[in-house]
RNA sequence: CGGGAUGUAGCGCAGCUUGGUAGCGCACCUCGCUUGGGACGAGGGGGUCGCAGGUUCAAAUCCUGUCAUCCCGACCA
C-alpha cells in the first residue's frame, strides 16, 4: 500500500481525552477514533490488526478442534428470561424494543443462544464434546467506558462454549481451552498469567483469567486487576478471589474488663486506635453493606479490608454497595439507635444480616462500636459481650506479605489487563434452559458446559501497553498492520524513488505486507510517522544509494544497518 | 449514582474575571522554496463558541436549565 493512498490522520499531540498509553497512541497513530463514549471506529490499520489478532485466534481455536459460527448480535428477551439473567444482569445489558414492543438486548455475551442451539442441535452423547465459538462484536453499557479499547462498550470478543457429557470431559475441554489460550497469546507477543478468578454473573465454579501481567507503578492505570501471586510456588489469583494465610498480628485487646467508654471523632479505624493506644488489630471493624437491597453488616479485624466481590458472593448476590448514611439511618432508628458511620456495631440490630471475616474469630478483649456515637465498647468477647455472628467466612482482601495458601511463601501484587478467561460453567444454563441429551444409560442429561472468551479488541490494545516507546507504537511482527515500510528520503529524487518503488514491488510480489511511503513530504515526518505507526522493519532509501546501499531499521530496538539492496529484500523475505 | 472539571475550526488551546465584528499553533488548499528525524515564506478555506431559554441596545463572555465528555469513587464476563 502507498501511504499517499492509505487513509489514515496521524495526529501531532496527543488526544486530551485519553489517559492510558495504548488509548493515546492507538489515536495519535490514526488506527482508531471515538464514534461515541466507549463507541469507536476501527480505522483501515486497526482493522488490519484485528484482523491479525483474529486469524490467530481462529487458527488455534481450529487446532483445539473448536468450530466457527456466527450467533445474531441481537437477541430476544425470552432467552434471558429462561437463564434467569434478564432480571439480574442489570443495567450493563442494553435493552430496546423492536417495532412490534418485542423486548430485545444487544449481546453482551451469548450463553443463552448457544445453549438454545445445543438444545435444539445435540441429542446424543455420542455428538460429544462439542466446542462451538464466535467472533463478533459485543455491547456491554459499562457504567463507565474508559482506556480506550480496553474498556470500551462495544468490543470484540472470541467467546468460545464447549458441551461435555461429564465433569471429566468438561476439565479436559478446559485444559485444552487453557493450552489454545497459552499459544494464542504467545503469538500475539504477549506474556500472559492464568490466574484465579470470581466468575461473577456468568455463574460456576472454576475459572481462571489469562492477564497480560503490567508492573506500573504510577505511570499508568492500563492494568485494573489486582493479582496476586506467590513467590515461590505457581500460585496466582485476581484479587476477588485470592486467598491467603494471615501473618499473626495482635489479637488481644488486653484490656481488663468490658465497658463503653467515651471516644469522643473517632470514625475512622486510625482515629481510633490512635485514641485508645491500641493496634488497629484488635478493633473489629463493622461496615454497613446493601446486597441486592437487602442490609448487611460485614465485620471484619480492623487492619483488613473487605474485599466486595467475596462479600457479594457470600450472599449469592448480584449487585453490592456501601450503605449510604440516610440507609444507616434507617437501621439505626429501626433498632433504636442514633449512631453514625464509624460507631456501628451488630450487638441489638434488626433486620440486617450480619456477616464476619474468619479475623474476627480469634479476637480477645477487643474494641467494637457500640451503636452509640462517640462511644465504643472495649474489652469485649465473643459470647460474652457480643455474639460471634454465625455467619463467618472468607471476605478479606488480601494484602502484599500475606502467605501463600498452598506453600505459605509471601505473597506478592501486580496489576494485570485481562485479555481472555475460561469458566467451568457446568449446567448452570443447561439446566435452566433444559438443554439435555441422552446419556449412554439412555437418561436425559443437562450438558456440563464451560466458556472461553478473548478479548481481540483489548488484546490488540495489550500489546500496545506492553510494546512501544518515547517514538510511538511497536507492534509484535505477528500482528502488525504491514511488515515492513519502504521510506525514500526525498520523493523529488528519482533515483531513490525509483529504487524504493522498485524494493516496493519486489516485496510485493514476493507477498510481503508492505508500505511505500510515497507522500511528498520532509524525511523527518516519514521517519516520524513511521515510528509512530510502529511498523516493524523500515528500509530507508537515502543518498547511500549511489552505492547500491539502503539503511534497514528494526522497530523492536531501534538499531539500523546499511545493507545492499538484495540483502535488505532479502532479510525481510526471511523474516516473513 | 456521588465528588471534581471541561465543552470555542479536524487536533491542541487562548479569549470569559471587566459583555462591543471569534483568535493562536498544528492539520487542510494554492504558489514558491526545501528533502536523513514533525522546515520556511506568501496567500487562502473552514467555527450556529455543546444545546435551549433568560438578562441586555448588544452574550463565547452574565444567569437558569439541559446535554455531552474527562477524572476520582462506587461498579465491572
Amino acid at each position: 500500500m502507498r501511504m499517499s493512498q492509505l487513509f489514515v490522520q496521524t495526529l501531532r499531540e496527543f488526544p486530551s481525552d485519553a489517559e492510558v498509553i495504548s488509548h493515546k497512541l492507538l489515536v495519535r497513530a490514526g488506527y482508531i477514533r471515538k464514534l461515541a463514549n466507549g463507541i469507536y471506529n476501527y480505522l483501515p490499520l486497526m482493522w488490519r490488526v484485528i484482523k491479525k489478532v483474529e486469524n490467530i485466534v481462529r487458527e488455534e481455536m481450529d487446532r483445539a478442534g473448536a468450530q466457527e459460527l456466527l450467533m445474531p448480535f441481537v437477541q430476544p428477551s425470552e432467552l434471558w428470561q429462561e437463564s434467569g439473567r434478564w432480571e439480574v444482569y442489570g443495567k450493563e445489558l442494553m435493552r430496546l424494543k423492536d417495532r412490534h414492543s418485542r423486548e430485545m438486548c444487544l449481546g453482551p455475551t451469548h450463553e443463552e443462544v448457544i445453549t438454545s442451539i445445543a438444545r435444539e442441535g445435540i441429542r446424543s452423547y455420542k455428538q460429544l464434546p462439542v466446542n462451538l465459538y464466535q467472533i463478533q462484536s459485543k455491547f456491554r453499557d459499562e457504567i463507565r467506558p474508559r482506556f480506550g479499547l480496553l474498556r470500551g462498550r462495544e468490543f470484540i470478543m472470541k467467546d468460545a462454549y464447549s458441551f461435555d457429557a461429564s465433569q471429566e470431559g468438561l476439565e479436559k475441554s478446559y485444559k485444552i481451552m487453557w493450552e489454545a489460550y497459552t499459544r494464542i497469546f504467545e503469538r500475539c507477543g504477549l506474556e500472559t498469567k492464568a490466574v484465579q478468578s470470581d466468575s461473577g454473573a456468568i455463574g460456576g465454579s472454576i475459572s481462571h483469567e489469562f492477564m497480560v501481567l503490567v508492573n506500573d507503578k504510577a505511570e499508568n492505570n492500563a492494568g485494573e486487576n489486582d493479582v496476586f501471586y506467590c513467590s515461590k510456588c505457581d500460585y496466582s489469583a485476581n484479587s476477588n478471589h485470592a486467598v491467603s494465610v494471615l501473618n499473626s498480628a495482635e489479637t488481644n485487646g488486653k484490656f481488663e474488663k468490658a465497658q463503653i467508654i467515651d471516644t469522643p471523632d473517632t470514625g475512622s479505624i486510625d482515629e481510633l486506635a490512635k485514641f485508645l493506644k491500641v493496634p488497629s488489630s484488635v478493633i473489629c471493624k463493622s461496615l454497613v453493606y446493601v446486597i441486592d437491597g437487602k442490609y448487611v453488616v460485614a465485620l471484619i479485624r480492623g487492619d483488613r479490608t473487605i474485599e466486595e466481590t467475596k462479600l457479594m458472593n457470600a450472599f449469592a448476590g448480584n449487585e453490592i454497595r456501601i450503605a449510604r448514611n440516610d440507609e444507616i439511618e434507617e437501621i439505626m432508628s429501626a433498632s433504636g439507635f442514633s449512631a453514625i458511620p464509624g460507631f456501628i456495631g451488630p450487638k441489638g440490630l434488626k433486620n440486617v444480616e450480619i456477616i464476619a471475616d474468619e479475623t474476627v474469630r480469634e479476637l480477645k478483649n477487643f474494641v467494637i462500636g457500640i451503636n452509640q456515637t462517640d462511644k465504643h465498647l472495649i474489652g469485649a468477647n465473643w459470647g460474652i459481650d457480643v455474639e460471634l455472628p454465625k455467619k463467618i467466612t472468607d471476605i478479606r482482601l488480601v494484602q502484599e506479605g500475606d502467605k501463600c495458601p498452598c506453600c505459605n511463601s509471601d505473597l506478592k501484587v501486580t496489576k494485570g489487563i485481562e485479555v481472555g478467561n475460561i469458566f467451568q460453567l457446568g449446567t448452570k444454563y443447561s439446566k435452566a434452559m433444559n438443554a439435555t441429551f441422552t446419556d449412554k444409560d439412555g437418561q436425559e442429561r443437562p450438558f456440563i458446559m464451560g466458556c472461553y472468551g478473548i478479548g481481540i479488541t483489548r488484546t490488540a490494545a495489550a500489546a500496545v501497553e506492553r510494546h512501544h516507546d518515547e517514538y510511538g507504537i511497536i507492534w509484535p511482527v505477528s500482528i502488525a498492520p504491514y511488515l515492513v515500510t519502504v521510506v525514500p528520503v526525498s520523493d523529488i529524487d528519482e533515483e531513490q524513488m525509483n529504487v524504493a518503488t522498485s524494493i516496493y514491488n519486489k516485496l510485493l510480489e514476493k507477498g510481503i505486507e508492505v508500505l511505500l511511503d510515497d507522500r511528498s513530504e520532509r524525511a523527518g515526518v516519514k521517519l516520524k510517522d513511521a515510528d509512530l505507526i510502529g511498523i516493524p522493519y523500515r528500509i530507508t532509501v537515502g543518498k547511500l544509494i549511489k552505492d547500491n546501499l539502503v539503511e534497514f531499521k528494526i522497530r523492536a530496538n531501534n538499531e539500523t544497518q546499511t545493507l545492499t539492496i538484495d540483502e535488505a529484500i532479502e532479510k525481510i523475505c526471511n523474516i516473513s
